[in-house]
DNA sequence: GCCGTTTTCGGCCCGACTGTTTTCAGTCG
């Protein structure tokens, strides 16, 4: 058993313990082994069958949890787990997912009303019987009809993490059979967009039509959709990712590529384009109306090419410009990960990071970074232990001092914007570092006109050097704040603040389409990671992605700059 | 339930908003 499921009982555990009111140090302490066990770098499986290892090193796991951690190893549950589930429903946990209830609302309905179901949940709200609940009235109902509305929406989509560890697993089982040459992730996520809602594997090789039977038999099939000698479908795991497998003969391997990596309206485009030269082009290849002879196929570049284009990178293709752009020449030359330099934005445990100080260094050191900046949230974010003016200053300290050769720690904030638009911290300490960032954490649902106003105001601030997740949308969760963009990337451009690409993949808030709009304001940019340990370093490659998505290059972006550069910049008054 | 230690138990994260109240519980971040 992986950790990650591991920290999922817990972390499930935790949830009905808080529905069934138990103490709430508790259940926080189950939460922190959770999250602690999920970043751990060794299996916990391995410390548990290591005679003369305990559990109980790891930090935040004590006697009780350690006892846990075992059986759930042995029989993938524990005693005081299942007693909860004999007393709610399994999808008590689902109901927890509609914003806006949380465990009392969800204990008091399950009390009174016999649901188990967001659908039944939904009926409730309709039928107006929520509120005979005490302290529960019509806005409620309302409220949450609309987030069941959301949350529909969300599901039956995936987070980049999920789905990158899932085709690579596929893509690994497959490539491991006797005659299967090529195994490559196409679709969405091969595009970058920021959820997807299945994956396709294209499989090519002698012995690629025994690579669909061998799928079907995949230790994570929960369903086979369909399996035929060209394609096989199922669906993967708990979650039930629908993944579809494509075999294709090796002369229309860039075909399949092309086809299956989309998008739809770029593919129309270029088959139009095709019928215009003359050509049809289909999954198997581009070939001659007249006689059916094939022109290419093997290769996607070959496509292209004989469509009259250069190559087109696969984030581009959705249709907006970007083969108008190709004919022309004019594609953008876009930022490649290994051009990122530095990170300039994550969390420590001096507020709601992980790790400390000196690993996050270490792990950036680790990558190859020049440089990094840590930015603690301020002091507004109390949940998160904000800092303060004199725990900035002397945090600020601390990081210059700190001796980590090989890479260069600038200070730094994320600095919460207030409701009016104001910086949570005095400009004489903000003055004290060398990097802030200013982000939105409270008041998301102001009117648009006033959310407008408030981040307008915050560029005023002389200090402020970047906007973070400027959206503030959370992918499947949350809805960005309402307010002008355009206005808002017109003054940052003016000022000279960068808008984040914020590369958490539960984040991604600021689109393609978004950053290109930005981009013609004259907007530049930075990729940070957010980091609140140091695994979620390894994210930027998301956020590099996005920034391919908004049509970015090298240039456009300020942590593609070397150390030397990046201190000069910062410094410009 | 964990931690640290004062080795046997107290501290652990809290402010603001919302909707429902009529003084506050629940939710969120």
């Amino acid at each position: 058993m992986e950790n990650r499921e591991i920290a999922n009982v817990l972390a499930e555990t935790a949830d009905l313990m808080e529905i069934a009111a138990e103490d709430g140090f508790r259940i926080r302490s189950y939460r922190n082994a959770s999250g602690t066990i999920e970043g751990y770098p060794e299996r916990m499986a391995d410390i548990a069958g290591t005679p003369d290892r305990k559990l109980t090193e790891i930090p935040g796991i004590g006697k009780g949890i350690a006892a846990v951690i075992q059986e759930i190893l042995r029989r993938g549950s524990f005693d005081a787990r299942d007693k909860l589930l004999e007393k709610y429903p399994p999808t008590a946990l689902e109901l927890l997912k509609i914003q806006g209830l949380g465990p009392k609302s969800i204990a008091l309905i399950l009390e009174h009303f016999r649901i188990s179901t967001v659908d039944e949940l939904e009926r409730l709200c309709q039928e107006q019987k929520l509120r005979e609940l005490p302290r529960m009235g019509a806005k409620l109902e309302e409220k949450v009809l609309r987030s069941i509305e959301q949350y529909r929406a969300s599901t039956g989509r995936f987070l980049l993490p999920f789905a990158e560890k899932t085709a690579a697993e596929i893509r690994d089982y497959l490539a491991a059979t006797a005659g299967v040459e090529r195994v490559t992730v196409a679709g969405s996520f091969r595009r970058g967009r920021e959820t997807v809602g299945d994956l396709d594997l294209i499989v090519s090789g002698p012995e690629a039509a025994g690579a669909l039977e061998k799928f079907s038999k995949f230790a994570r099939v929960q369903q086979v959709l369909g399996l035929g000698p060209n394609k096989s479908s199922a669906l993967i795991g708990l979650e039930r990712i629908q993944v579809d497998v494509r075999a294709v003969p090796e002369e229309s391997y860039g075909a399949a590529m092309q086809y299956f990596t989309g998008g739809k309206d770029h593919n129309v485009q270029l088959r139009q384009r095709a019928l215009r030269m003359g050509l049809t082009l289909n999954e198997y290849g581009l070939f001659r109306l007249d006689g059916g002879e094939r022109v290419a196929g093997a290769d996607e570049a070959g496509i292209y090419q004989a469509l009259g284009l250069p190559w087109i990178p696969p984030e581009l293709r959705e249709n907006c410009g970007e083969i108008e752009a190709a004919e022309a020449g004019n594609l953008p030359v876009l930022v490649e990960l290994d051009q990122i330099r530095g990170d300039l934005h994550m969390h420590t445990r001096e507020t709601d990071g992980r790790a400390t100080l000196e690993e996050m260094a270490a792990e950036c050191r680790e990558m190859g970074y020049e440089y990094m900046a840590i930015t603690d949230h301020s002091k507004a974010l109390a949940m998160a232990n904000g800092l303060d003016e004199a725990r900035v200053i002397e945090f600020a300290r601390r990081v210059r001092e700190m001796e980590m050769p090989g890479i260069q720690v600038f200070s730094g904030i994320e600095c919460d914007i207030l409701r009016d638009g104001q910086m949570d911290l005095a400009g004489d300490a903000l003055a004290e570092l060398d990097w802030v960032i200013a982000s939105v954490h409270s008041h998301m649902n102001l009117e648009p006109a006033e959310m407008t106003d408030r981040l307008l105001r915050c560029l005023d601030s002389p200090h402020v050097r970047a906007l973070g997740h400027l959206t503030g949308r959370l992918l499947l969760h949350r809805e960005g704040y309402k307010f002008d963009f355009e206005a808002i990337a017109a003054k940052a451009a003016s000022k000279g603040v960068l808008l984040e690409i914020n590369a958490s993949p539960e984040r991604l808030d600021v689109s393609g389409a978004l950053l290109r709009m930005a981009r013609a304001k004259g907007c530049r940019f930075v990729i940070n990671t957010d980091a609140h340990h140091p695994k979620h370093l390894r994210s930027m490659k998301y956020g590099v992605m996005t920034a391919r998505r908004g049509w970015l290059t090298a240039a456009d972006l300020v942590n593609t700059m070397g150390a030397a550069e990046f201190a000069a910049w910062l410094k410009r008054g």
